[in-house]
RNA sequence: GUGGAUAUAGCGUAGUUGGUUAACGCGUCAGAUUGUGGUUCUGAAGAUCGUCGGUUCGAGUCCGACUAUCCACCCCA
């Protein structure tokens, strides 16, 4: 009896069939970055506990009862990154690549991991795209950042389908400022909160904002609003980033209502909101974190960035019946009769791969049978089939079956390469020539006495 | 951490008020005369009905516990 072994809860296979989907968003993403100047940058899937403390925030949910922690031989204990940015500014920071030319942008396509209860979009392992930027304070840097999400989500098709929420939630100051506000208005309604929201009241006032439940959502909305707050500064940062907006054509909506829950955000936050993958609606998020780089190395670097989830941008996608492209598939199955003609198909199937062809044969042994090749090769969707028997060998001809049509052409063996190209390609690619006499010297035939005729 | 739902062959499902050989579709494999796929037809393999315990002459069907999965709260991508 075998062990049976399923795999860890909140974690997904994705499959060969799944394919397609990840690599239109990943390379659809990736080419957009790149346009917009963004390089790719790889850091580890682990990193030192204290810089997630640290950066994401010790009293934030993720921190406190979502991380993947390890003691590692010694002292030191590492986490799986529940998130991409933490990891990518302390690799800027590492290398001294911050202090180079600004802005230096960099992007990633990375699995995230966090230990919460799984549910429809979302996974204990889970994929995100992120881009960070560093060195920007302008509002054309916070539009430019949304405009490159905005891009992605309108070239995969999906810009109907998603809203862009913006909000923003001030510097240290004028949220401090804010905070007051709030607790002094919350603070009379403090026994009509849910228990929650009670506890927020002291920890976290800003929270107490996208409460959902109806209590608290009453009495929620005749609170002060954070933009009433902004200091100067904040306000006119903030007015500037809507008109670029506007300018750009992007439509969005201010949402007082989003505070984001990672701690290090400043000024700028916005999500794309998604209503057709259950209740995790919130695609992509982002904003301004203008003191993180400084709380973790001690120059003052302004910064910025966004994430969007794989997982969830790919619901939406399906929900919309968006197609993909397709997997490619085999060009050329060479089914054999007989374990002689497998030998030199085999042989074949090398070359015509050396020459850029996707070849296959007969690799179970299927003997002198041809139709469960044809079955085979019709599964895998192998565009041509080429059956090669003793008849073929003997003549130097063999037919090639066009899949999609039945047609079947003659094609002789001994100038098989060009032959397949021909018919495959009939303008001609620059396929390396491959000669006769090799081709020859493949199939077993000795060139000199082949030659008598 | 808290709720709700579900749990039958590889996958998707049916299984009437508990009654004896657990059904169907897809998939897999094999055939329908001699070396040719996709359609059709025939046949075969494949399920200790999530696990454990209980009620009963008898349980896939009722009860309980456990486990797993899904959905929601929470949180966030």
């Amino acid at each position: 009896m075998a062990l049976k072994i399923k795999r860890p809860k909140g974690t997904q296979d994705i499959l060969p069939d799944d394919i397609p989907k990840w690599r239109t968003v990943e390379n659809l993403s990736a080419a957009v970055a790149e346009q917009f100047g963004f390089r790719e940058i790889r850091t580890p899937v682990f990193e030192d506990t204290g810089l997630f403390v640290r950066s994401v925030g010790d009293t934030s949910d993720v921190v406190t009862k979502e991380m993947y922690t390890v003691s590692s031989k010694g002292n030191d204990t590492f986490t799986l990154r529940p998130e991409g940015t933490a990891g990518v500014v302390r690799a800027m920071i590492e290398s001294g690549l911050i202090h180079e030319g600004a802005p230096q942008k960099v992007y990633y396509i990375i699995p995230c991991y966090r230990h919460e209860r799984p549910q429809a979009g979302r996974l204990r392992e889970f994929h995100t795209f992120g881009a960070e930027m560093f060195g920007s304070a302008s509002p054309y840097a916070d539009a430019e950042i949304i405009l490159m999400a905005h891009t992605i989500f309108e070239q995969l098709g999906l810009s109907d389908f998603i809203e862009l929420h913006i909000n923003s939630i001030g510097c240290p100051e004028c949220r401090a400022k804010y905070r007051e506000a709030l607790k002094a208005f919350f603070e009379p309604h403090r026994s009509e909160l849910c228990p929650t929201c009670q506890e927020r009241l002291d920890k976290n006032p800003l929270r107490l904002l996208d409460c959902k439940s109806p209590e608290c959502r009453e009495i929620a909305a005749g609170a002060p609003i954070m933009l009433d707050y902004l200091c100067e500064y904040c306000s006119d940062h903030f007015g500037q980033l809507k008109d670029i907006l506007t300018d750009y054509g992007i439509r969005f909506t201010v949402d007082p209502k989003i505070v984001r829950g990672l701690d290090y955000y400043t000024n700028t936050v916005f999500e794309f909101i998604s209503n057709e993958i259950g209740a995790q609606g919130t695609v992509c998020g982002g904003g301004r974190y203008d003191n993180l780089v400084d709380e973790l190395s001690g120059f003052s670097i302004p910064a910025l960035g966004f994430g969007f989830g794989l997982e969830r941008l790919i619901l939406t996608l399906e929900n919309h019946g968006i197609e993909f492209e397709k997997a490619p598939t085999c060009d050329i199955y060479l089914a054999s009769v007989g374990e002689d003609a497998r030998r030199k198909c085999a042989l074949l199937a090398d070359r015509l791969r050396q020459n850029g062809f996707a070849a296959e044969f007969d690799l179970i042994g299927r003997g002198t049978k041809i139709k469960p090749q044809m079955k085979y090769a019709d599964k895998i969707k192998a565009k041509y089939v080429c059956v090669i028997g003793s008849e073929e060998l003997e003549s130097l001809t063999a037919k090639i079956r066009d899949m999609s049509t039945g047609e079947e052409t003659p094609i002789a063996l001994d100038n098989f390469i060009d032959d397949f190209s021909e018919i495959t390609d009939p303008d001609g690619g620059d396929m390396e020539p491959v000669s006769r006499e090799e081709l020859l010297s493949l199939l077993g035939i000795d060139p000199q006495s082949e030659n008598k005729e």
